[in-house]
DNA sequence: TATCTGTTATATATAATATATAACAGATAT
DNA sequence: ATATCTGTTATATATTATATATAACAGATA
């Protein structure tokens, strides 16, 4: 998997790429059982530190996403290993109320919000496998 | 208004402080030509620095939510200062397209994902009046 | 004139982020 | 066994973001 860090963005290169892995998860790029790079080999490939792709298999662990294998290294996790819980939906409905202010604020009509979220939803699920 | 802060939440201050301006003002609680406290009256209501304040109007104040008249203090702008542009667009997707991917790779279902972009929306615009 | 605005400048403190080096313990291959 | 690869932990440091503190300025108002 290609992942982009943009070392002029506001959000902290831990957070790209915790951030693109779930994306990556979503695309069907990367699948159950598939490896991820040593964080040694992804610190070099991206020329980034050790320690800042440890912080985001450590977050990706914690929400279930990955398990690291001592030796096998990081693996993707099935769909079992990360459900939707209340603290999840807690921040889900934040982060949403948040975007969904802004783009009433602005204006923006229902259908076209709706649709946005639809179709950003939709494109995952047509091109990740079934779980 | 009431502005509530929390001290403990990972985002930072004056993101709050935005944040909750916008979502005042798609929740009809903040209108047209309604005042904000000066920088340095919020800073004492709510116990924080008066720079701090002062760098959530700026915010505010460039993506036209605000406008701040000498003297007369900050008054909240009408829909036509805040439209939808290209660079708010592509934010507006960069984000939605995390929360989206999340949530599927959760397992939830597309309708329920849906229901609560629509749901919240739906609850600015009943509260809010039109414009 | 006194007092309220937003604004700007400067300095400092604290926390978050990222890097650098080193070491440890488990696993694997040679 | 030894070398080498894992994730992990520890420690230290640099950089940046955030927040605060003080002060001053210019416009507006009473």
């Amino acid at each position: 998997m290609i992942l982009k860090i943009d070392f002029e963005s506001d959000l902290p290169i831990y957070i790209q790429l915790k951030t693109q892995i779930i994306e990556g998860i979503a695309a069907g790029v990367l699948k159950e059982g598939d490896p991820l790079p040593s964080v040694r080999q992804m610190a070099s490939d991206l020329g980034i530190n050790l320690h800042t792709v440890n912080k985001a298999y450590t977050f990706l662990k914690q929400d279930g996403f990955i398990t690291v294998h001592r030796q096998k290294g990081v693996v993707i996790n099935s769909i079992h290993g990360r459900r939707v819980n209340e603290d999840y939906l807690a921040r889900l409905h934040k982060d949403l109320s948040s975007l969904a202010a802004e783009a009433y604020c602005r204006g923006m009509n229902e259908e076209e919000f709706k649709n946005i979220c639809t179709e950003l939803f939709t494109k995952f699920k047509s091109q990740s496998p079934k779980w």
